[in-house]
DNA sequence: AATGTGACATACC
DNA sequence: TGGTATGCCACAT
């Protein structure tokens, strides 16, 4: 392909993966970014993300939460309530802004998309 | 080209 | 327990 190839890759890669997360189940960022084999570039993840509202797809950021379950990034959402809505609507328990049960609806790409 | 930034992660105080 | 500091990497200006 082009050269180019780089310059939408990595977003485009955290967009396939963000949007393989099954409905109900959650992941973190540096999942991501190490199922990209950038397990330091977590918070590039989170920039896709950002970026993902300008992106063609529907991109469920509100299923991407940093490593401790919280909504770290629902304030980048149209609105705060939004996130968690989506996210309860989904099975999903939230509490004080955390996942509940984040380890029983945590979502590793690694795990499940080890298929590399 | 250099500097700044950011929805993280980890370490240290 | 919580704030501060640094690392880390890619994108924006």
């Amino acid at each position: 392909m082009s050269e180019s190839d780089r310059d939408t890759n990595f977003f485009e890669s955290v967009y396939e993966v963000a949007a393989l997360i099954p409905a109900g189940r959650v992941t973190s960022y540096g999942a991501i970014a190490r199922y990209l084999g950038s397990a330091r570039s977590s918070r590039m993840v989170g920039w896709a993300m950002n970026n993902s509202f300008s992106s063609d797809r529907n991109i469920p950021a509100h299923r991407v939460v940093n490593r401790n379950g919280s909504l770290t990034g629902k304030h980048h959402f149209p609105n705060e309530h939004e996130m968690q809505r989506r996210l309860e609507a989904e099975g999903i328990k939230i509490m004080d802004d955390q996942v509940v049960n984040f380890s029983d609806v945590f979502w590793d790409p690694n795990l499940e998309l080890k298929v590399l």
